[in-house]
DNA sequence: AAGATAGATGTCTCAAATGTCATGTTAGCC
DNA sequence: GGCTAACATGACATTTGAGACATCTATCTT
């Protein structure tokens, strides 16, 4: 049972901390307080039922929690079209990069909780994405499945650099979904709302 | 999540705050309330898009922080440091990207005020990158200059499909640096003051 | 061209909500 | 056990929303 602070709240927010104290205090937010000095608690559900019931939009950080998205970098068309194909039909939300500057640029964009990436692309070394990804700070925990039709020393050495797993050419269907699933384990039990 | 208050805004905009709350009611300008009495917040975003959508002149505060932020993309490393050398000394940051993909990375997340792009990069067509910054909301407004060894028809496919101005290599220092200054009106007031 | 009209914006005032600051305490971390 | 950053609280300053009304602006009518 995930709790907040009235401090991580405030900066969620962007509210004073002083604030969210009275939020409380009024009732308007449901939380609890400490034994000690009374220091209070939220419960993620009752803040996020909080943010919804007032209209508020829910910060980026509470909703990559639960982030499904996917993208997958991929200079074949075919082939990137294919994995999409099976990650959609596992509930996954997924995005396509052609080319290196796409997969870069939608990288950053749109924060995805995780990256298929082929070793062997035109012009740009996998190995060298994946090196950027691990040494930057907002995608160092963003979960690489490098897809290679390469042989084995090359995918020991994509894991040896920061892959969380690696799968050759051509593969299952199946081991590509079990091998997504067991990354991101937070998926699946909530998707958002269409809306808006 | 930066958000602004409507005083905030009703300075920004030199309106009074009555007016900004009503364009709020209205639907005019998206923003939500908080629970108390309802006090009105605006993502920095929607505001942007607002003044967007009907042509206002973005006030100096939002746009400055990142006025004099530029990307260089270039795989040849000498070339890319020399012209970062150039605009360092012009008064500009400078960041290089030296393939594709870092080049897409930067570009999401510094959103810098203008790039410098090779046209010919392995594995990945300039043009294609052009278009891509064109095409994306995040960047459609990003200045880019094209900088490129290759003949005049070219540069000139450059320019149709969205570059703001092109360079020849090799290049003189003065003409890229008055090149950016024209892009970057705003910039050049706080660095370049050899006056007194 | 002058006047009428409707819609938008500015002004004023007041109560309520939020921000700021200082202070003392606690929780989390070596 | 000690230390640092985070937190709660009170007092006070500032901002804000709402109603009522004046003023402005563009458009239409005559």
């Amino acid at each position: 049972m995930k709790t907040l602070t009235t401090g991580e709240i405030a900066k969620m927010c962007d509210v004073n901390l002083r604030t969210v104290i009275r939020w409380i205090d009024r009732g308007d937010l449901k939380g609890f307080k400490l034994p000690g000095r009374g220091n209070n608690r939220v419960q993620l559900e009752d803040f996020l039922h909080f943010l919804q019931a007032h209209g508020m939009p829910i910060p980026p950080e509470l909703s990559s929690e639960e982030n499904s998205r996917i993208l997958i970098i991929d200079d074949e068309a075919a082939v990137a079209r294919s994995i999409g194909r099976v990650l959609r039909s596992a509930g996954y939300d997924t995005e396509i990069a052609n080319d290196g500057f796409q997969g870069g640029s939608l990288l950053m964009k749109q924060q995805p909780a995780l990256v298929t990436l082929d070793l062997r692309m035109p012009g740009i070394s996998g190995y060298d994405v994946l090196k950027f990804i691990r040494t930057t700070p907002e995608t160092a925990t963003t979960k690489v499945i490098v897809i290679s039709a390469l042989d084995q020393p090359s995918l020991q050495r994509a894991l040896d650099e920061g892959a969380d797993a690696v799968l050759s050419k051509p593969f299952d269907n199946q081991q590509l979904t079990d091998l997504v699933k067991a990354l991101l384990p937070l998926q699946g039990q909530q998707h958002t709302s269409p809306a808006e």
